[in-house]
DNA sequence: CGTTAGCACTCAAGCACGTAGAGTGCTAAC
DNA sequence: GTTAGCACTCTACGTGCTTGAGTGCTAACG
């Protein structure tokens, strides 16, 4: 009893390998797992008796747990955390599948700017887990380009296009009737005005304007609605958060009774927990895990997020990840995300050139 | 036993308020209601006896049932059939309701043309269960405007929009280095072919038009993108179906094990059910209830939608609705379904006036 | 003839109890 | 340090019992 161990940093290798068994058995079986099921489906070289002993010091260790005495043993998060730091240095993702994960993307590669919710698709598809992805939002944006689209002779839209390729339309009442022709000309007029501006400079801009004159008048009462559309996209926190595979985690034999679930998606729905959590992995640039407990809010204690960011960390920083149980694959897990955010960099490098 | 009845247009006045009371106290309590709950919370003015005389004769006629002898009774999804019928017509919302849904449209009416998105909240708020709604998708697509934005030398973004306010963003790789100059040009020339055209028309209109110059090929090259996209959006059924307040419905007792909502939800992602299901609102102009197993999939036979669709007939028809365990308000579901697809009208009237 | 009181009857839900089986921790021998 | 053996513990499961809710039926009533 009571034997070497007890160190946070380093296991012997003989327990290092029976916490991976227990980790690796019970993440495909979601049942507690006893020493006699150890020896039998692994090629440990000892007995049961000398695997129980260890499994004991383990949970002395704080590694693993017994749901109550006469069950066999089950990882704490502690556990998944060694775990998780033994392996994510080495977790790269086999060839193969970083071949089919490039080909998903190659698909609809031309398609659009919404590769995040691809990444998300991708990665729960993977995993087998839910998965959630947002776009590259940036600092402070910048105007791309300005349109406006006549529907009536009072109503236009305005598409005002950001440089990191976000979109946003809106309608306009107009201040006096106007063509399409009236339309265009005011919209290459607040293009020239505020392409390539933050929402300060494109105001100050706007301000030297001389509003006399019907196009005048228009050129105005647009801009303002542009800048409100700007700082509006500015002050958001979050773009949006694109999630898939839920029905994967609603699959999960500990989500059986769907409150738990239930808190689950609750929790994701509160925008300053994420963007909390989002800033944090934004400062790193590495796959970050967060396992069980070390989650903030209660109701996200059952379950871990693999996440990690990508875009350029001045500009624009979106986030990628998957969620799912804690007894979830964290080796596939951090392998695919490391995989598909290193992806996702090389596509916002392409745009941002 | 066995007294008038039976008839499956009508009931006599006491049968029917009775129904109605089971309903109306079931779809409270989620729990099998008895004769005595009923005599003492609803003025009957006949004793439980009665109460038990006329149940029984409701289930004869297939309105009510019994989970088992000594239980309560639960309407059947015939029972629900008949209240539905019984109060569609006059479901109306009262003016207090009316005006906040009003109001909260009023919020972001100049936002943008996802209102869709914004009836699929307000719906489920309003009646605590989930709601769905999609974009008013047209027969065929008119391209309204074609923009062109410089990303680099070889890369640019191609912004089409709709007749009916849709945007799509496609990635051009482009046949020669150009400048945003050259796009603005190659987008008018593109704009002038192509703006109120379907895709046959702008094709044809493609055809004639000369490849040679560095123009042209850009015009050709563009334009063939733009004619994909064109034709991926007339042949995508479903645009969208954007969903919310589904952790209402999983908050319901029906629910509570994870793996009936699972196949709900699975039931949603397949598109090819959604579509007929819709495509059968959009033909009767009114608000359709589909309760319980009279819904196709074998997944939704625990659930029923209020479904409405908004739009013009010829034109362009989208979808709005609840969706909730059968032991749902219908009559707040058919109110509220009726009048926000009325406001839809009104918007996209004002739109495509 | 419809309504009602009364009562026997049925069945799910909850509890106590016993059993089987899984898996442990400990001890003593190797 | 490792192992066989064994007593021990605790859950899962099945059985039988009790309780209570709510019914259906019958006979009496106005």
């Amino acid at each position: 009893m009571a034997r070497r161990v007890r160190t946070t940093g380093s296991l012997d290798p003989r327990s290092e390998s029976i916490l991976r068994a227990v980790i690796e058995e019970y993440v495909e079986t979601a049942t507690p797992v006893g020493s006699a099921a150890l020896v039998e489906r692994y090629r440990l070289g000892v007995s049961s008796a000398t695997v129980r002993n260890i499994l004991a010091d383990l949970e002395g260790a704080g590694l693993l747990t017994h749901p109550h005495t006469s069950a066999g043993r089950i990882p704490t998060d502690a556990g998944y955390r060694f775990f998780v730091e033994s392996i994510s240095d080495a977790a790269v993702l086999p060839p193969v599948e970083q071949l089919m994960i490039r080909h998903q993307f190659g698909q609809v590669q031309h398609a659009s700017e919404q590769w995040f919710r691809l990444a998300a698709t991708i990665l729960a598809g993977a995993n087998r887990t839910a998965a959630i992805a947002t776009p590259a939002k940036p600092r402070a944006a910048h105007v791309r380009r300005i349109d406006l689209v006549t529907i009536s002779e009072r109503l236009a839209s305005l598409i005002i296009v950001f440089r990191e390729g976000a979109l946003r339309q809106v309608l306009v009442n107009l201040p006096t009737a106007a063509e399409q022709e009236d339309l265009t000309r005011a919209a290459v007029i607040l293009d020239g005005l505020m392409a390539g501006r933050t929402a300060a400079d494109a105001e100050r801009a706007l301000a030297r304007i001389d509003a006399a004159g019907p196009i005048g008048t228009l050129v105005k009462h647009v801009g303002e609605r542009v800048l409100t559309a700007v700082r509006d996209y500015d002050s958001t926190l979050i773009e949006e958060v694109f999630s898939d595979g839920l029905l994967h985690v609603m699959a999960a034999p500990e989500f059986d009774r769907s409150d738990k679930l239930r808190r689950v998606f609750a929790a994701l729905e509160n925008r300053a927990y994420l963007s909390d959590l989002f800033d944090s992995i934004a400062g790193s640039g590495e796959v970050q895990a967060f396992i069980g407990t070390e989650n903030g809010p209660e109701d996200m204690r059952d379950v871990s997020l693999v996440l990690a960011s990508y875009g350029e960390a001045g500009r624009a920083v979106g986030v990628v990840g998957v969620l799912g149980p804690t007894r979830m694959g964290y080796a596939q897990a951090i392998g695919t995300v490391r995989f598909v955010s290193s992806l996702m960099n090389e596509l916002v490098a392409n745009i941002h050139s």
